[in-house]
RNA sequence: GCCCUUGUAGCUCAGUGGAUAGAGCGUCGGUUUCCUAAACCGUGCGUCGCAAGUUCGAUUCUUGCCAAGGGCGCCA
């Protein structure tokens, strides 16, 4: 890589001007603003102390000896501001990242490997059984599967999974108000009010166990809901087959040798306090059933046997279990930090201008599956995924359906259309694409052809970035950034009319091909379809 | 009271320890005898919540405050 070169050159010259250490805090980045040059590096300002110089004249000094020190492709240096020294760059480096991305192809390009070796269990979803999935839950379905494919783009083996909660009072509930309606009584204190139970009461036969069959038939329903953006799961684990396997006992036995359980007030409890949580937590009831917190500590320690590193993927509601969870894994014998939960901000939607509260129970609902139905399934996932899960997120439903033709979604994927066409009617035009070894690249020096390319540059970046940071949005962004970059580079630099240049056409031809090649790769990361055709 | 997340353009949101802070939508204007106008080009726009600290440099890191959302059960 070019950078790790200048960024060698930057150190062989500090040395030589008296730094020993080479600070950390030195780097060569791609400055923000083109003007300032392809790469830059703040070495004169971290090190001006060092040697007790002023920047401006440090950075002179080096920039005398990198002009000497005959770096490839570098055809200019500068130094401006503070003491920032600039490295303008001839196109021939970013012709040779052209070669790279179609020497790569679609497979290898932009496929980091520091996850190699590693496999990573995530857990998403995991709505309660008891009915849809409501369009709040489907940011999860999109984020997790997301995150999976850029992890496995790093080297990982991501796992996908869903918990089913399928035993304890919500499903007893909920096959109560199941019978309730199929018998035409009134849904019990606390029960399921929505029209989904009244429907599925239609569908269940008699002869079945009403908590049993209605579960089922939700997870059916979540699953093709899911399915219907795309979203899959590699295991679907059931709770009541883990506490009936005696997992449960199990866990007891290893926290109890851990040392980190005690009884108090006739309850056990685990004190997970003494890793960072708040107060210690309650295992086992004094009326002897266990809580909500120890099948689930059974549950993560068996993904342990399905990932290295295991991840949750929670709603901000959950954010206070986090604490104890780690804490119990930690007594579970699992290293420090192999656990951990990703927490995710809320979703609001907003149906005519107002807020629509999202609730199984009271029955205020709008299912995932409508949005997929109104949005399809690419806008679905693609507003989801378009934000950070930092941020709380406002789906105004009116507003995408009106959108549905003028949205981010379509503007990516126009591009690749675009790409396609230009290809099909090359072929009608019998304009052949040569083998690229025999073309000239140099001819690419429209700078709508270099700033396409500068994108395609940072396509590793950027995937190694949201696998690091968990942030597959930072791919929707890069994947905007540059459809935008060839839209700008299709307006601007004919290809196919018959007053090109045939030696630029083909560079042209070439450049198209590799940005196919990047928005394949970012859409793919998304989830959302690449189209030949809009 | 304590904990988590957020506070950036009219709206929805990106982004960054650096050199003039960006995109989409919305506004207004322009581009098609020529490869898909679902596009492009131009136009306007900001005390980067407030205050202090660390730093050569802070919108970015730390602390405090203010505001919004979410949590703080022998519920799950």
């Amino acid at each position: 890589m070019l950078r790790s070169t200048i960024l060698d050159a930057v150190h062989d010259g500090l040395r030589s001007l008296g730094v020993d250490q080479v600070p950390d805090g030195v780097t060569v980045e791609r400055p923000a603003n083109p003007e300032h040059g392809d790469w830059s590096t703040n070495a004169a300002l971290v090190c001006s102390k060092l040697v007790g110089k002023n920047p401006r004249q440090l950075g002179q000094e080096l920039m005398d000896l990198l002009e000497r020190a005959d770096i490839p492709h570098v055809e200019r240096l500068d130094i401006a501001g503070p003491g920032f020294i600039n490295f303008v760059l001839s196109p021939a480096w970013l012709h040779d990242v052209l070669v790279e991305v179609i020497d790569q192809g679609t497979d290898r390009y932009a496929r980091p490997t520091f996850g190699e070796g590693t496999s990573v269990n995530i857990e998403f979803v995991s709505s309660n059984p008891t009915g849809p999935l409501h369009a709040g839950g489907g940011r999860w379905g999109a984020f997790g599967d997301s995150l999976a494919r850029i992890l496995s783009r790093c080297g990982y083996e991501p796992h996908k999974e869903f918990y089913i909660n399928d035993r304890g009072n919500q499903t007893v509930l909920f096959g109560q108000s199941l019978t309730a309606r199929k018998t035409g009584h009134a849904v019990p204190e606390g029960g399921y009010q929505g029209d989904y139970v009244s429907e599925w009461a239609a569908e269940m036969p008699d002869d079945v166990d009403p908590a049993q069959w209605g579960i089922a038939r939700a997870i059916q329903e979540v699953r093709e809901s899911l399915e219907g953006m795309h979203v899959t799961f590699d295991t679907w684990s059931s709770e009541k087959a883990l506490v009936d396997s005696g997992a449960v006992e199990a866990a007891v036995q290893t926290l109890r040798s851990s040392g980190h359980i005690y009884e108090k007030d006739g309850a056990t409890w685990l004190a997970t306090s003494v890793e960072g949580d708040d107060k210690d937590r309650v295992i086992v009831k004094a009326d002897g059933q266990f809580t909500y917190l120890l099948p689930d500590i059974a549950y993560h320690h068996d993904k342990f046997n399905r990932g290295d590193i295991v991840i949750d993927i929670l709603g901000a509601d959950h954010h206070g279990y986090v604490p104890r969870m780690k804490a119990s894994m930690i007594f579970m014998g699992h290293e420090a930090g192999t656990y951990e939960a990703i927490i995710g901000q809320n979703v609001k939607l907003v149906r005519g201008g107002e807020e629509v509260k999202l609730s199984k129970r009271t029955g205020d609902m709008i299912a995932v599956d409508e949005l997929i139905a109104d949005l399809g399934p690419d806008v679905t996932r693609f507003a989801y995924l378009i934000q950070s899960i930092d941020t709380t997120q406002t789906i105004d439903i009116d507003l995408w359906k009106a959108q549905v033709s003028e949205n981010p979604v379509f503007y990516v994927q126009y591009a690749h259309a675009r790409i396609h066409s230009i290809s099909r009617e090359a072929d009608k035009r019998g304009i052949v694409r040569n083998e690229l070894d025999g073309v000239s690249l140099a001819t690419l020096t429209n700078r709508n052809e270099l700033a396409v390319l500068r994108h395609l540059l940072e396509l590793e970046d950027v995937v190694a970035g949201a696998a690091r940071d968990r942030a597959p949005h930072r791919i929707t962004t890069w994947v905007r950034d540059l459809a935008a970059a060839f839209h700008s580079f299709y307006n601007d630099c004919p290809i196919l009319p018959t007053n090109v240049d045939p030696e630029l056409q083909q560079a042209r031809l070439w450049l198209v091909e590799a940005t196919r090649i990047g928005l394949s790769i970012g859409l793919d990361l998304l989830g959302v379809d690449a189209p030949e055709y809009m």
